[in-house]
DNA sequence: TGTTAGCACTCGATAAGTGCGAGTGCTAAC
DNA sequence: GTTAGCACTCGCACTTATCGAGTGCTAACA
């Protein structure tokens, strides 16, 4: 499957056309834009070739060439010149990061409106979900008579507002009891047996009635091992609007209901799981509804425990080199600024 | 500007059918379809009569009528039909808010999620905004070297994650006479100066880098009267994409344009002022984008002093009784709901 | 042998022409 | 006041014609 030089060029060169325009690509348009010195028919012949090897697909017959999934695929791994992105651009995230860095859940929150600006396409991103943490403290707070607001301290603060009979002496003893069991242990390790424990002792040394004592430790054990939810943010959906391949309404509203849908978003999320910035081009994509989009995705990581995902999800015929080098910067930009203000635990 | 009995049962029948197809409606139409017992000619009369009156307007010499911005006025103040909702629909609107009644903030969310499955339009919700809380506790809690999480409980929980020079010790005593000088307040109370007099305190009685004390004054002052950041929710917004008025990708764009702009939607939603339902029809709407929508909002209150707002976005030729009555009910089972849990302060 | 000019051919897109039918306003009869 | 009837309007869908970008193939050329 090895290509000659020249096809390489002109593989490039339509994909790169193509990427810009939306429209198939004819032999003349690049025999005139590049500069490699050949005619239209030499170039329709190579444009033959191409198609017979599978990088290229005719819509039809005496149109132009469209690149293939797997015409992409080759563009990713070997053709893509490497994307350069502004300085201003550059600076601007790394202003907007510093700004929020004392703020980790909306750190994720600006990285994905960042990439999306960065690259125009649609972008969904998890919160750094963080695994385990080490419940550092448990407060009980009344706010109004029969409700008390339980917080959990880990990385991160849960809280919950409980409608809970108790008044604001067993209200404080009940928060020392739970800090004395709870807190320097690791939210998965604590379960519901532990939980039940605490409530007997709580029992014998508190006066509440049973029910209330049962709804606090269900409140507390809820709280705690709470699925930390995982937030999923989605930016610019919209921007699918823009290409022509959307400007059927019907196709549009498919890809919205998916993107409106969290579960689906979890799933195409989760599914990253290696290191470096992957791409998953029409086809590879695991969602039929995606198959004529391509996500380009990757995991960074917060700090030492958490980590998020980001995924760029765009028409088959995105910027990839913009994509790659928007994610590269981000994954940077988030490490160089975490390793400056954070020094571990 | 009285209409005859007769004028009214038509320009309702009307307005219903355009409200069901989207399409101009004949007189044939009318005539057939309700029972009134009159020609289409006679009808044909009466609407040239409703659409000199400016209820009407005909696209196109020799088409049907469509209702103008006054037609809707007209049918929502006087002609509308009460909608009843469904029971299921009611019972299942009952469960999910049950289920989540312990948690303010995402009873919202649910409402804006449940307002626009009942009526499949998109909705903006806003949590509601908790006006001037009392502060019932100050925590500051060493999550790591360096790293301090200040929590401030009002009725709701607001953190912020800071790098900071300080340790176990200085943090604790802190969070001391944080407490002591600020627990009961009102958070709106709290101006710099009474920061900075407490900044005062904290210089005398701990040893603190002055550039690290300056910080967490600053964190502190920041967290207390942080703006609430009035979260805005959209639900649904590409149901847009459904209804044929949108069937043009340009002008969906600029609607999903402008509903990713929180700011748009913060004022769309502060113009909410009335207690009771209110639609803005067309003209009515203050967005040029919205003036072939049509709103309808309204206040809800969660208790006391909390209070948010609903906004439904829809074409003009929304299903207006529907919308209404979805909206009331639900301000309705909150109220419900809250009067039975919560027992005031 | 690789490259290129030339030419006939394909076929989607756009424009122009046509017929249909839903709907109207008006008039005259009831 | 109501309605049947009729001529008229005009958007819409459909057909047909034209255009042009692009192709594959062949033959000539370096």
């Amino acid at each position: 499957m090895d290509l000659s030089d020249r096809k390489r060029k002109i593989l490039q060169a339509i994909i790169d056309e193509y990427i810009g325009t939306a429209e198939p690509v004819g032999s003349r348009a690049i025999s005139k834009k590049e500069n490699l010195g050949l005619s239209s028919a030499t170039i329709r012949n190579e444009m033959a070739d191409l198609e017979e090897m599978g990088y290229l697909i005719q819509p039809h017959t005496s149109s132009g060439r469209v690149p293939s999934d797997e015409g992409y695929r080759f563009y990713v791994n070997s053709l893509m010149r490497k994307y350069q992105i502004g300085m201003e651009a550059v600076a601007q995230l790394q202003s907007m990061l510093v700004a929020r860095v004392s703020q980790l859940e909306k750190l994720i929150r600006y990285a994905g409106a960042i990439a999306s600006s960065l690259t125009e396409y649609t972008t969904v991103v998890t919160a750094p979900k963080e695994q385990n943490g080490k419940i550092k403290k448990i407060d009980l707070v009344m706010i109004a008579s029969r409700t008390v607001m339980l917080i959990v301290v880990t990385r991160t603060v849960r809280s919950q507002v409980m409608n809970i009979d108790i008044d604001d002496e067993n209200c404080a003893k009940l928060a020392e009891i739970l800090n004395k069991n709870l807190s320097g242990l690791m939210a998965d390790d604590i379960s519901f047996e532990k939980i039940q424990d605490i409530q007997k002792e709580v029992e014998h040394r508190l006066s509440l009635h049973p029910k209330a004592l049962i709804d606090i430790m269900h409140f507390v054990y809820d709280t705690i091992t709470e699925d930390s939810e995982t937030e999923i943010y989605v930016n610019n959906a919209r921007s699918i609007l823009k290409y022509p391949e959307y400007s059927d309404v019907e196709k549009a509203e498919r890809i919205f209901s998916f993107l409106e849908d969290k579960e689906n978003l979890k799933k195409l999320v989760e599914s990253v799981s290696g290191d470096s910035i992957e791409a998953k081009i029409g086809k590879e994509n695991d969602f039929e509804i995606l198959q004529d989009c391509s996500t380009v995705s990757m995991n960074y990581s917060l700090g030492d425990r958490a980590s998020g995902k980001i995924a760029v999800i765009g028409p088959k015929r995105m910027n990839y080199a913009k994509v790659f080098a928007s994610l590269d910067l981000i994954s940077n930009e988030i490490d160089k600024i975490l390793g400056y203000y954070m020094n571990g635990e």
